[in-house]
DNA sequence: ACCTGAACACCGTTCAAGT
DNA sequence: ACCTGAACACCGTTCAAGT
């Protein structure tokens, strides 16, 4: 029985692993079938050795938020606060959309007061920039906040429905242009409301 | 035996009393404590029973959307486009606010293309009455409904955990400032981009 | 330090059978 | 028509015990 390989030892798991894991399971199966024990098995571990590594399954999806808002991008110099607030809100999108179900992943760790505020505080440093005082700015901020993520969340939650044939396929698909109107009717109204003085 | 009160029979369970009871215990209990088992010992019932009313748990939520969207009053007539808009978008969000994890409720249901799209349309009839074209005035709409319902599930959220300790309650808790000054910018950038020649 | 084994206290849903 | 009983296929989390 020396030549046929027999199960792999693979143990040690660190954090990491698990993290990627989950980030992979959520990505390919979505979150509702990211559970501590398929992710277990995915492990090939017991479900309770992931609580030497995470404290919670919630932690898990915390780490997970921060990973997916890591590729949002730095700004450009120079640029005009709209222009750096529009491009922000696009980037923003494109990195919630770059993993299944990664608007609700990022919603969910917000609204516990988990996970990286940075999207939000860039965001916000942009409204500054047009002249709004820090409080108002990270006020306007998290309503954009609420903006994009309801929008991509939705957006994900249709994609999900649509690929199990539960709803109405309306065939049109691209919300893009709606996302964008949305984040535009938002500047204009930063625009319009911002403290006098200021160009 | 004939004195003592036996077991009510109190069989003959309506749609209605399903709903009645599922709508108690969210209000009372929130929605992570709403589930068919307990739904159906409140009601003195077995899970399956209630399967006979409605065909799953989110037909049962998407019952509980509309009535909790049921509240929402009618217009005043002759209000001026952006007074109408702000007092429906405030009446939404005390609407929603009635009912524990009201919000959450109504956005997942609206996500999964159930319950009723009233509110959106109002908001869209005011959104035209500012002189936009009807797609773009339900795109605009759509914007709205998803920075209120945003809104709305991050304060109740923060409520839920607040009160079980979970979160350092920051004291400072009153977000209706927060909540206006989000309609008007909403309200601004519209007033910005509304085509010329309305008034 | 890191993981297993076993349990605790749950879930939503289906379906044959009863009345 | 309306409901029970019993099952199916799951959950997240804890914790003593092993290595």
């Amino acid at each position: 029985v020396s030549g046929v390989d027999e199960a792999a030892p693979r143990r040690r798991l660190s954090r990491d692993d698990v993290a990627a894991e989950a980030l992979r399971i959520l990505d390919e199966d979505g979150l509702p079938d990211l559970t501590m024990r398929r992710l277990a098995a995915a492990l090939d571990v017991q479900p309770s050795a992931l609580y030497w590594h995470f404290a919670s399954k919630q932690d898990i999806i915390a780490e997970l938020s921060d990973r997916i808002l890591a590729r949002t991008p730095a700004p450009h110099a120079g640029e005009d606060w709209a222009e750096s607030l529009h491009a922000r809100a696009l980037a923003l999108r494109d990195a919630l959309l770059a993993y299944r179900d990664g608007a609700e992943v990022v919603a969910s760790t917000l609204a516990l007061g988990l996970g990286t505020v940075r999207p939000r505080d860039a965001f916000a440093r942009a409204i500054e920039d047009a002249g709004f005082a820090p409080d108002t700015a990270v006020r306007a901020a998290t309503a954009l906040m609420h903006f994009v993520l309801g929008h991509v969340s939705h957006e994900q939650e249709r994609m999900q429905y649509e690929s199990l044939g539960v709803r109405a396929d309306a065939g049109d698909d691209d919300s893009a242009p709606d996302f964008r109107f949305g984040v535009d009717l938002f500047i204009a109204g930063l625009a319009a409301l911002r403290p006098a003085g200021r160009d």
